[in-house]
DNA sequence: TGCTTGGTTGACCGAGCGGTCCACAACCGC
DNA sequence: GCGGTTGTGGACCGCTCGGTCAACCAAGCA
């Protein structure tokens, strides 16, 4: 069943959602539609089951990234730099589900918009807390608005995505993520 | 002929490339399958001619915005905060064009990939040169990183139309943008 | 061995896809 | 008014789409 979601994120996360066919779908699943669709309803549900999935994971990453034992600031650059290293590292698949889950789907299923709003709001709540932490440790500013910080970063991690498609120069993007993390206030 | 194209872009802006058929284009056209086919060749070809013509649009839209006397980093503020009310204001075409491009063609196209790339290039040119006559100006530090932020504040174009549809929240896309601003140094 | 059952399959459905093509109208110099 | 040319529209093509469904199969039980 797991590996069934990561497969369907997989080619999902690849192709977007429109362009997946569920003959795709079975294929990389390996199973017939019949199953598929007894297991999951319609390709909607599936995509948003696959979305769910890739935000947990994505998530999850970002917080264990956020909690390793590195200045805070650093943590945040070598975070954000990775975003990068792994779009310029893989050509077939560069972007990421929730930023093309944003833009494909949204506008037009409430279901995928209130899965995108959550993981903004989880990415921005993990920040938070590590900004948090940072404040309360010394290390950035007393004065630092946490919340405006966390929403920032937030975006910035979608913006990191855009632009590495667009403009897959690692020299620039790297100016980016620093001009980014130069705001942290010390 | 440009109403012809800016019917077609308006259409793709809404729906994608995908979710767009060639008889959705025809109806907001106006035109027979024949005739679009005789005038563009294939649907990707006109989706690339009316995705060169968004960023014309948008490109002069944010010259002009940029050459206003107004303090520079209001500009700058204002310019971001405009993005933000469109997406909001707009909820059937919240997104950009551009972005949709990016992540929906890019990977699988290496015409949209030239136009993406050729379009973030021309959006960073704007704010350089925005950026270097404010620091003549003694706007801003003498010691700015022009091109560093002129890249960073191309990127916070691209994160806004994200976090405009995924956390439509005035508010805090508000603070996001604030923060951006502050990262350009007096 | 025969029956039930839960899960699987892929042929099949109507609809719609991107793209082609040709009969036809609208305009041209004459 | 005319023949020639250009551009138009929509019927039509083969194909694939998302989704359904009846036949099938292996496992469990008596």
């Amino acid at each position: 069943m797991d590996e069934v979601l990561s497969a369907v994120m997989d080619l999902f996360w690849r192709q977007g959602y429109e362009a997946t066919s569920v003959q795709d779908l079975c294929t990389a699943a390996g199973l017939g539609k019949g199953s598929l669709y007894a297991a999951f309803g319609s390709k909607q549900e599936l995509y948003e089951r696959a979305l769910r999935h890739y935000v947990k994971l994505t998530t999850h990453d970002l917080q264990a990234q956020l909690l390793r034992r590195v200045p805070f600031r650093q943590a945040v650059r070598d975070l954000l730099l990775d975003r990068v290293a792994q779009s310029l590292g893989a050509p077939e698949r560069p972007g990421c589900l929730l930023v093309s889950a944003v833009v494909e789907r949204v506008p037009h299923d409430t279901g995928a918009a209130r899965i995108a709003r959550d993981a903004m709001e989880a990415l921005k709540g993990a920040f938070a807390a590590a900004l948090h932490a940072a404040r309360a440790a010394g290390e950035i500013s007393a004065d630092a608005d946490v919340d405006a910080l966390a929403g920032f970063l937030t975006a910035m991690v979608q913006a990191l995505r855009v632009m590495s498609i667009s403009m897959p120069d690692e020299k620039q993007l790297e100016a980016i993520v620093d001009t980014a993390v130069s705001v942290i206030p010390e």
